[in-house]
DNA sequence: CATCTAATTAGATATATATCAAAATAATAG
DNA sequence: CTATTATTTTGATATATATCTAATTAGATG
């Protein structure tokens, strides 16, 4: 069944309650077990459509059944409702909802749009885009060494026309510190 | 927008990240706040489907929105994420789910199916249907008051011929008591 | 003011799914 | 074995919604 098969463990709890009909079934089952017929009647709704509705349900592991005649009984798994419900809440675990994203991808693509090889095309309107392209600019400087106004503008210059701007830039991100006119990483 | 009203508050919440985009949107702004271009490039959606999800998400609280120039830079609502998550995860808010729900409904529909005024017409097979007449049958006894089985016969007979099949299942679901002959309420 | 860029809104489309009626299954009673 | 009852499965349908492109809006820049 494909409703099964999810990227990440978290979906398909909350895809299982995110029925207004489920919801209803799960806060009827909070009380009491209860019956098929039993809940479709509650809920004002047909047999299969409550039988629909609880297949979800137990197929994330909320609810089981036990066997009564040809009476099927479901009851909440309580256990599985606090462990996942403890699972979805910590940030920690939200950080993994996004495992399967490049990380960098941002990056990697500013960088490919504004950057011709070294040579650095135009410099980014945007803050954000301006900080990703700083960022790889202040990586041409040795992080130890002591650089003069001079060579921290050959260096800039190398890829790109504007070295002035850029220079002032890199100290107002606060990627190079100056003092008395030397310069040097953070 | 109609997908604000919801019967319960719970829903929309579960609503807001069952969906996987949705997901890995609230999972990149755990680590950090970003920008809509971002989170597109990030998840490799186009922008209008990013900002559409980020929509859904303010709604419900999860998200906010600073601007800085045209870029709007979304984050997360913390204290949103653990409060909602809190109120969703008791045992005691679940049962509230079914708030709108008429508690009774089954009962009053398995009487109805199986009285004909003060005249049980059948008694239920199924175990589940049963106790409900059981225990409407019980209320004919004085809580107080102790019983010959003559008098029990009487009173359960006025409902049904067949009094002796159901004295026995009153004690057997122990909705009445018996010792030395004596019947009474527990 | 004209232009550019980032974001949003509108409109279109395709997929997912909640619901029901009808048919099939399973367990029990006679 | 046949009939009955509770549930599930199947098939159909209507609604919801995730996504895209195109158009619009809102700031910022020249």
């Amino acid at each position: 069944m494909a409703s099964l098969e999810f990227s990440f463990p978290s979906i398909s709890f909350f895809k299982a309650l995110s029925d207004e009909s489920r919801l209803k079934i799960v806060g009827a089952l909070a009380a009491n077990e209860r019956s098929v017929e039993e809940l479709a009647t509650l809920l004002d709704l047909r047999a299969p459509t409550v039988s629909h509705h609880l297949a979800k349900l137990k197929e994330v592991g909320l609810v089981d059944m036990r066997s009564e005649g040809t009476t099927h009984i479901y009851h909440l798994v309580m256990s599985e409702v606090r462990s996942l419900a403890k699972r979805v809440l910590s940030l920690d675990s939200m950080e993994t909802f996004t495992e399967d994203v490049v990380p960098d991808a941002w990056e990697r693509k500013i960088l490919g749009d504004f950057f011709d090889g070294q040579r650095l095309k135009e410099i980014p309107a945007s803050r954000k885009k301006r900080e990703v392209v700083l960022r790889w600019l202040v990586e041409r400087f040795n992080a130890g060494k002591r650089y003069t106004e001079k060579e921290v503008n050959a260096i800039i210059g190398k890829h790109h026309p504007d070295f002035a701007t850029l220079r002032r830039e890199l100290i107002c991100a606060k990627l190079l510190a100056r003092e008395s006119g030397i310069y040097w990483r953070t």
